[in-house]
DNA sequence: CCGAAAAGAAAGAAAATCTTTGTCGTGAGC
DNA sequence: GCTCACGACAAAGATTTTCTTTCTTTTCGG
């Protein structure tokens, strides 16, 4: 065993030699084809030979030489058996729990729709939610994992962009008239939701700043209705209370059913706080953390 | 092969399933014992339970877990077949070359008596020495790996500290006296053999000094034999020309012959130069290379 | 000739691995 | 009962390995 070194270069030599490509290999384990690439002539240095013939087009980039053909024979073999046994280590813990933290608006328009995707994917592994609105202190173990709206730069947690988010307005398709155009004028005469949540950095607009922005020649007068909650306005809009400001990625379902209309749509209002995943260093050392958190950020948005 | 990681960890945790501790994993992978043991408990956290039964005294420290005993077969299994499959590729080079340099002196005085050993254990490795009282540009290729005396800070080569140095007195047994005690007096009257090579830095001393340090009453005389090769004064010392001031790892294998004689050795003069086995950071790349410097650097001097 | 695809070089960033230092808990021996 | 030896462990920092990013180069194919 005294002799053994270069693991990482194996991996990635025997990716690289079954797909014949270092693009191939570098999609298999994860990483860019540069790294793998580094890799691989790292052991070339080391063995003093090139280990591939290297073509510069084609489907097949990579050939072993002769000489690694039996090498990689064992190489393949001795991986997969560090895999068996990896994953017997593994499969001797019969469930684990992730706890998941992240707000009402989020987890009800969001994540629920999605958790069955990471259920199929590990059926060994149970998510717990924790919905708070309040942030959750991951460095002190309240949960292991989270997703949060803002800047990103929490401390003690380590923080992964997971999407951006916009201001939309909406409503239900119940308060469109088929005869009248939806204007900027149409929408200051309708009972504006307001959402009161704080959110400091984010450049949320108010209504005034948006209908601005829409080119309303009128402003919004100061009635309308006005609630604390982020996922209570989306839930007023839904129930055709009025028309809403609301962060895109949390309507994603209503708008794709039809319930909600998105208006107005050529008006864009980017804001800067974003989601991300968060998690404390500590508690990604464990599988299920890790497994969680790298579905979270594989996934389409 | 997507859900391989953790290699580092596998290794560790073999070696200490084997060893029954941390300490004899360890020696075996060459690192400290709290390396074996980190490696091993983020594998505990990354499966989710601890691996082995812990003692905190006795031969046998560490007990894998029943449920750990099956997984560690194959993962020794599996390090076995990348082993082979790493000495495969590896053999396939039939011969490799590694040019050393170092300076005559080192050479002939230390570097040959041990070269012998270094290819007992490495028949496929070829030595060629390149000797060479200059600096040798190792950063530029004109060798691969070299053992410089001096302070150790050379740019662009990576130094790794071989032995220290100091300097004593010496001459050949021929010229002691039966009935004459050696004293600094003594050693006044002898032809004096002065080593005119330039060490800056490394507070080697002049004769004068020498001999003020060993309580000698009377100033040498300004003659003797000057010499500008450390190589050549001991062939002086060894010829019986005089007694000689010189570096004494360079004359150890003559005072163990008993040819030449350690004069006063109370009088010690550590110097500030050492040896360094140094090699350009690209060249380490190499098995060989690497090869050589591994087996300089654990070997007793 | 141009574009696409991917290997390669170089520089820098991030993560993994390793070292050092000191603490703690057992047995064994006195 | 006390002391000592041994080695696992924690914590902090250093070093090395791994990885990313950016740009260049080299072939084919259209």
């Amino acid at each position: 065993m005294r002799d053994l070194t270069r693991l990482k270069s194996l991996q990635a030599l025997e990716a690289s030699a079954r797909h014949g490509s270092f693009v191939g290999a570098a999609a298999e384990l994860d990483v860019t084809p540069p790294a793998v690439g580094q890799l691989v002539r790292s052991l070339e240095d080391w063995v003093g030979y090139p280990l591939f013939r290297r073509r510069r087009s084609g489907a097949e980039r990579l050939t072993p030489v002769d000489e690694a053909e039996d090498a990689l024979n064992d190489i393949a073999e001795g991986l997969d058996r560090l895999e068996t046994g990896l994953r017997k280590l593994r499969g001797r813990k019969a469930r684990s729990v992730v706890v998941v933290t992240a707000s009402q608006a989020l987890v009800a328009n969001w994540l629920l729709a999605r958790l069955d995707d990471f259920s199929t994917n590990y059926p060994t592994i149970d998510v717990r939610l924790d919905v708070s609105d309040r942030v959750i202190d991951l460095a002190q173990g309240e949960a292991d994992i989270g997703i949060r709206c803002g800047l990103g730069a929490w401390k003690g947690v380590k923080s992964t962009f997971l999407m951006s988010e916009e201001i939309i307005a909406v409503c239900h398709n119940r308060l469109l008239k088929a005869d009248r155009e939806v204007t900027a004028g149409w929408i200051v005469e309708q009972t504006l939701i307001h959402d009161g949540t704080p959110h400091p950095g984010g450049n949320f607009p108010t209504w005034a700043e948006w209908l601005a922005k829409s080119g309303a020649n009128q402003v919004p007068a100061e009635r309308g209705l006005k609630i604390n909650s982020t996922a209570a306005v989306i839930q007023a809009a839904v129930a055709a209370r009025g028309v809403a400001l609301v962060r895109k990625a949390l309507v994603a379902q209503e708008l794709d059913s039809g319930r909600l209309v998105h208006l107005l749509p050529d008006v864009r209002w980017p804001v800067k706080w974003a989601y991300y995943i968060v998690a404390a260093p500590k508690a990604l050392r464990r599988y299920e953390v890790a497994a969680f958190h790298d579905w979270l950020a594989s996934r389409p948005r």
